[in-house]
RNA sequence: GCCGCCGUGGUGGAAUUGGCAGACGCGCCGGACUCAAAAUCCGGUGGUAGUGAUACCGUGUCGGUUCGACUCCGACCGGCGGCACCA
């Protein structure tokens, strides 16, 4: 059979078919298998898309074999960094170039034979999708959710350019290899810690890897502590730090603001002036890989300036140094040495006091100590524990009215706002009267113009096209400037799981109704990589949807599975530098892509991946051969429908790969499926050596070519079409008839104090008495022990007998 | 440093969740067919000792729980991923 020849006979018979398309007035029984959308890359499909997309498609027709609607739609996250930047270096427009990666894209994966309905195709980059990410920005902005203020964000000294925390490795700038910076500049956020402790609650009833939770927890980073507010000596201001070891509030020596702290200048006194202004100056040039080292020496400067502790009402001073960080908590935090390693060198660097608060409970008087244990040195909170001290502390903070519980996170707001050309515009209107005034939605789109100057400059590049920039305020109707930001690719991805249901709505991104009936994702199938962006981007956004009632759900992907990662030959990263891709095509020349795929599935486990080795691809070509062979044996049975003990054994082999299979690939474990469809083979062929195939042979044989429909799919139908079946083999997958797995006899292991010593085949139908009552006269065990007292005999039902002497 | 995952033959990887470790493949060895080779088919294949039935040892290391541990607990070693001055 020539597998690469029947591959395109069956992809155009799919196509005019239609076998792949979604019908949307049958939800009841629905089934939504979605892989993580490409990005249009300028080369073919790897083998990274290869590995996602194949075993994927393999589930997806499984749930389509067991009656279910299955909706697998496919599309591009067309927009973002790659094609801007190949714009720079070779002058060809982003547009250009990304329609005609997705073009050659399309193609090869309609070639791949998956059961994609690309009737529900959808481009991030066309103004059809941007329209409605546009939308989504805009409700957003409605309800509170975004919002305009000014933040540091990363600037490339070299390309004169902010880029993207994705941008920023090492502390240095991804293109081109120089330094980063933190510059403020006005930015639009989205208010994803709103959601903070609903993304963070929600997370463990997700059927999730747990790998991927715990890092969107750890990502979230609720912490349960206090503030405890300082009054400022000669001033109505005051300091409010953030801790979690409130226990340790008496043993306060300083407290420490962050550089950009908003008191830092009004409270500095005249003579620490020079010093405060010099180390200000220095933090905010220093890199991020410089001051964000937990390694490098503690630095600061006091500022003149003296508050008051908030329960003995002592001075204490009050300093700036860049370990305190401006973005997480209140930005102030208290310096209590003792017990903090940070506190500890700093205070023993500037001469600060250093006071023991906290005693461990098995005599360990080493500084610093960080541990729990009993409060000593403060007043009427000596004598507790750090948790009793903890709530002590901070209810007595809340009577005095300077402090009290409180929790952090360490999410930040989402920063979306892109100085780049290639993405949607934000649908912002700077107006000199009204300020920012959104977009009306019957404006929408804001298109992205064609004709732009994207060279870096410094400016976002479509600041420099005026007939963009250059609109109508829609509230006074004055001149203003549109804004000339583009938001960030992963706002498009935060939703498109949405538009593949309804892409061609041009009334509204979705209809809710149609939404909540084929939403959320029942399998979500993707890279790992994703579990504190994407992933977390998209729980939130679906929070807001819901709660200003788009939808009805809050999570929009019920079931996650990630696919380990492909490696090179010499079990590195693939990377064009280091010479070690693999390319899937000449194996799909030779071979065809059912062979591959199977190989991918059958040569690695799924959610681990591994090095490349092609030594099985060879043998998944003659197992597929065989599988050809056995089956055309099958075809030509004779009608004899005898069933005796050579039949009922093959019906057991039969049955046993049907349950396995079954249920190995609910649980995406393709590679232990495969191996109890070749056992299956394994079985057909030595019934047909001893047996002269008949009806029951036939009828086993089809049973094999509906277990390996989804994993060859195209092999499958020739086969199914060669047994003289009409129609598609994609329907009735085979179910389980448990009657024919009941064994009359089953052979047990039988142990001896824990160590097998014999094999005793046994009627199922003896209980564990009487097995025992058999053990105890039985000559052979009776050899076995050698005259030794049986103590107690154990007997596990169907595996095993441990005899205790 | 913190969080998470992982460690099984020559090799990719299994093991119904505490019950016969190594399923299914690859590779290797032997055989059949062949003048020969390829392809195909059959048999063997964790290690050590022994002609042999067999015995002992074996899931990173060391302990523990248990009639029984790849699986559970404790300590450690090694690898991968994420976060990292988060107060």
């Amino acid at each position: 059979m020539d597998f690469r020849a029947i591959e395109q006979k069956w992809n155009k018979i799919w196509e005019e078919t239609g076998a792949h398309r979604f019908d949307q007035t049958k939800t009841d029984k629905k089934y939504y298998v979605l892989e993580m959308f490409s990005y249009p890359s300028g080369s073919n499909l790897h083998i990274g898309h290869w590995y996602n997309y194949g075993p994927a498609d393999t589930f997806a027709r499984f749930k389509k074999m067991q009656g279910y609607n299955v909706f697998q739609p496919m599309g591009f996250d067309a927009f973002g960094l790659p094609a801007e930047n190949y714009a720079i270096k070779t002058g060809i427009h982003p547009k250009d170039s990304t329609m005609k990666n997705i073009a050659v894209m399309e193609k090869q994966l309609a070639n791949m034979g998956a059961m994609f309905d690309w009737d529900h195709e959808l481009v991030t980059c066309s103004p059809e999708y941007y329209k409605w990410t546009q939308w989504l920005f805009l409700k957003l902005y409605e309800k509170g959710l975004a919002y305009e203020k000014q933040a540091p964000v990363n600037w490339c000294t070299s390309c004169n350019t902010v880029i993207a925390n994705e941008q920023v490795v090492n502390g240095v700038c991804e293109r081109c290899g120089h330094t980063v910076v933190r510059k403020n500049m006005t930015q639009w956020f989205l208010k994803i810690t709103d959601y903070a402790e609903e993304l963070l609650s929600c997370i463990d009833s997700l059927d999730w890897p747990e790998k991927t939770k715990a890092m969107q927890k750890n990502w979230i980073g609720k912490s349960e502590g206090g503030e405890a507010v300082f009054p400022l000596e000669n001033s109505d201001e005051k300091i409010t730090v953030f801790t979690t070891r409130a226990d340790t509030l008496m043993g306060v020596s300083y407290v420490v603001l962050a550089p950009e702290h908003r008191l830092v200048d009004i409270i500095t006194t005249p003579e620490q002036k020079e010093e405060v202004e010099a180390y200000k100056l220095a933090a905010s040039k220093a890199s991020d890989v410089d001051r964000l080292s937990s390694t490098k020496e503690k630095t600061g400067v006091f500022t003149g300036a003296y508050c008051l502790h908030p329960i003995t009402g002592k001075r204490v001073q009050v300093w700036i140094a860049d370990y305190c960080l401006s973005t997480y908590g209140t930005g102030a935090v208290m310096g209590v040495p003792s017990h903090d390693d940070r506190d500890f060198d700093f205070a023993n660097k500037y001469n600060l006091p250093i006071t023991r608060v906290i005693k461990g409970e098995n005599g360990n008087d080493d500084l610093p100590f960080t541990e729990h244990g009993i409060v000593v040195n403060s007043g009427e909170f000596d004598g507790l524990t750090t948790a009793e001290a903890k709530k002590a502390v901070l209810k007595k903070l809340e009577s005095l009215g300077l402090g009290g519980v409180k929790i952090n996170y360490r999410l930040r707001d989402w920063s979306v706002s892109r100085q780049r050309y290639w993405g949607a515009p934000i649908p912002i209107i700077h107006c000199d009267h009204c300020g920012a005034v959104p977009v009306p939605e019957k404006d929408l789109p804001v298109e992205l113009p064609y004709d732009v100057n994207f060279t870096p400059d410094g400016q976002s590049p479509l600041k420099k096209c005026k007939e963009f920039m250059e609109t109508t305020c829609p509230v006074c109707g004055r001149k203003a400037l549109r804004d000339p930001d583009t938001l960030d690719t992963f706002v498009c991805s935060s939703w498109y799981y949405l538009r593949y249901i309804d892409n061609k709505n041009s009334d509204k991104p979705f209809d809710s109704e149609l939404a909540n009936k084929v939403a959320p994702v029942d399998k979500y199938i993707g890279g790992a990589e994703h579990a504190c962006m994407h992933l977390l981007y998209s729980r939130f956004i679906a929070k807001a949807l819901r709660d200003m009632g788009y939808i009805n759900f809050g999570e929009p992907f019920t079931s996650l599975v990630h696919q380990g990662l492909i490696l090179g030959a010499d079990g590195e990263k693939m990377s064009k530098s280091k010479g070690n891709v693999v390319n899937p095509d000449s194996y799909i020349n030779e071979y065809g892509s059912d062979i591959f795929r199977m190989y991918l599935m059958f040569g690695f486990a799924f959610a681990e991946g591994g090095a490349w080795n092609d030594d099985g691809i060879k043998a998944i070509y003659r197992f597929a051969e065989r599988v050809e062979r056995i089956v055309s044996v099958g075809a030509n049975a004779g009608s004899d429908d005898n069933y005796g003990p050579a039949e009922k054994e093959l019906d057991y082999a039969l049955n046993y790969a049907i349950k396995h299979v079954t249920a190995d690939l609910e649980n995406l474990s393709f590679n232990t499926a495969l191996a109890r469809i070749m056992e299956l083979v394994n079985a057909l062929n030595k019934y047909a050596e001893k047996n002269v195939p008949g009806a029951f042979f036939r009828k086993a044989c089809m049973g094999l070519v509906k277990l390996i429909a989804p994993f060859a799919p195209h092999i499958a139908e020739e086969l199914n079409e060669l047994m003289g079946e009409k129609g598609t083999v994609f329907c009735d997958f085979p179910s389980v008839d448990e009657s024919k797995l009941v064994k009359d006899e089953i052979e047990y292991g039988v142990q001896v104090n824990s160590k097998i010593k014999t094999k005793m085949v046994l009627s199922t139908s003896l209980d564990s008495a009487q097995i025992t009552e058999i053990i105890k006269s039985d000559d052979k065990i009776k050899e076995i022990l050698d005259g030794k007292e049986i103590k107690k005999i154990i007997v596990i039902p169907k595996r095993l007998i441990n005899i205790i002497v």
